[in-house]
DNA sequence: TTGCTGAGCGAACATTTGCCCATGCGTTAA
DNA sequence: TTAACGCATGGGCAAATGTTCGCTCAGCAA
């Protein structure tokens, strides 16, 4: 029974996933839906294709791939993992996050069809961002989402990759935004700022956090700190400097995974990393160049779960 | 770092995955996939409908829409529907009737703009009054419209609920109302209203409709029969403990979809129930209310297409 | 009214996919 | 040893799908 609206968008939209569900659950030819929405063949594969543009379509392979098994398993034994889920790659496109996303959105739904409540801490990031987009709707009243840090960007626009408020939308929870930007001009500022009640509670929420889903961001010039403006070319260059080899949530660590002592660390208004031998910590991460960055996170026990895909586990391994 | 087994099977449905995660979740062609699993294009085609029918490939629509079309193949199926259409539900308003309405009167409107010269039965009711006014104005010469039954109370007046004459203005087909009261006052009565020659006419333009369009009445104290003054107090109690379930244009029936034998169905006026197994017999019905005599008609094939919402049909095959 | 613009449509064309069939390779039974 | 059989393979073609391009039409400003 419809609702008051019918934009055409509304209505284009479920066309869409009806033209969707034809050809993809039901197994129509583009023909036969034309002919039973009444519209052009061209029309219903448009229809088709935005209902795939617009992520309607929700596609995993439920098969257990016997060399991603493998990896997988070595990466537990390795790191001491209590999770670790590695996905095939694309050999041409090893960075595609989709995969990963479908992966680590499986893990999310499982945990959220829980009736008991969780609390789910989000961070920040492309992948994070694709992740929650392969999460179906549902209704999670019992479920809080928070999110363990700022998204407001240096010149106090907001990033995109915010996770914590879509995610929410989609699972009907409630959710905790982070009340405060990514860094603090100084140390005085950021205690002042975290004195207020609601950053208290939002930190208090994030520290019990039964799981806990980031990404993990690499150094460089290709670093997400940098590119979003975060850190400056003198200060990417101090950092790298001091050991710097990746960042999760904003906190930037060193080779073995130890939180370096420096200027920028001391301005991060984060949460707190997350004690991840007591509760579950899942990074989601792909990629050649964040290697050194995963691995760090791995060997600093920063982590103890992972969604990463074949080419990015073989080099770990390797 | 091997797994147990790897007998051909079990590689050949890695392969499959593989290929089927190339396929739908990176969007390569089957060139592509065939290329970097080093196979031929037509092998790779094959691993990638083996991964099909081998179900390793789960699609779902993230839509409202996608739940509906789920319920209605699974009334189609269950029920032996030629045509079913589910639409979603307003939570807050799970009764509503425009839903209901608008999807009735696209097909409606589908079938007048046939060419082919069409005879389209009606029954009464607040469903129906609503189908017809979702009708856009259109000129359909080359089609009838003919009422099932009467609209005439029993203190003489007319019923508000009298949907063919709003229908043939709004379309501008010929159209035929009932010529009979909805009740005669007893057999011998109705079988003299029944001589007449208009009435003869009527009832074979009845009996040979393209498409019949019913609501259904629900017994007990909130049944449009009742509330309209066609059955009094007393007489609901007598048709309750007759198993009266349900009601189509004044015929009521039990659990089981049959005619049941009461003095009240010897004086229902109405054509007699259409064959639905040989022509479209559609019924548009709505609310928890109504659940048992949409079932009942559903199972005696009194029907054998149905429009109604989320809500409704979870509840029929619940 | 006229002209502009942008969305949507469908014809035509290009690409991709699905399927049948002939081929060839290995295996088995006579 | 050889014929027969099973079966995966790739050629080739028809169907299905995706894309481009020019057209129309509604909406809108001059």
């Amino acid at each position: 029974m419809t609702l008051g609206r019918f934009t055409p968008e509304t209505t284009r939209l479920d066309d869409a996933a009806r033209a969707g569900w034809l050809y993809y659950v039901a197994g129509n030819t583009q023909d036969e839906i034309a002919r039973k929405l009444g519209v052009s063949r061209q029309s219903a594969q448009r229809l088709v294709s935005l209902a795939m543009s617009e992520k309607l379509v929700k596609v995993r392979i439920d098969h257990p791939i016997a060399a991603c098994m493998d990896l997988s398993s070595g990466l537990i034994e390795r790191f001491g993992l209590r999770f670790c889920e590695v996905v095939p790659s694309d050999p041409d496109a090893p960075d595609l996050l989709t995969g990963v996303a479908i992966a680590a959105a499986t893990e999310l739904e499982h945990r959220l069809k829980l009736p008991e409540p969780q609390i789910i801490a989000l961070g920040t990031g492309r992948a994070l961002k694709a992740c929650v987009e392969q999460l179906p709707r549902m209704s999670c009243p019992q479920h809080r989402i928070v999110s363990l840090l700022g998204n407001m960007m240096a010149d106090g626009s907001a990033t995109p990759y915010n996770a914590t408020i879509r995610m929410a939308d989609r699972v009907g929870a409630q959710h905790y935004p982070y009340p405060l930007p990514v860094l603090a001009r100084d140390c005085e500022e950021l205690r002042l700022l975290q004195g207020q009640e609601a950053v208290r509670h939002t930190l208090e929420l994030c520290g019990r956090a039964d799981l806990t889903l980031v990404g993990i961001g690499q150094m460089g010039r290709s670093a997400p700190l940098y590119v979003d403006g975060f850190i400056s070319d003198a200060e990417m260059d101090i950092l790298e400097a001091a050991g710097a080899t990746g960042e999760i949530t904003s906190w930037i660590y060193d080779a073995q995974g130890l939180k370096i002592d420096t200027d920028f660390n001391s301005r991060v208004a984060s949460a707190p990393l997350p004690e991840a031998s007591e509760r579950d910590v899942i990074a989601v991460a792909v990629g050649q160049v964040k290697v050194p960055a995963i691995r760090a996170a791995l060997a600093g026990n920063l982590i103890n779960g992972l969604v990463t895909n074949e080419t990015t586990a073989i080099l770990l391994l390797g």
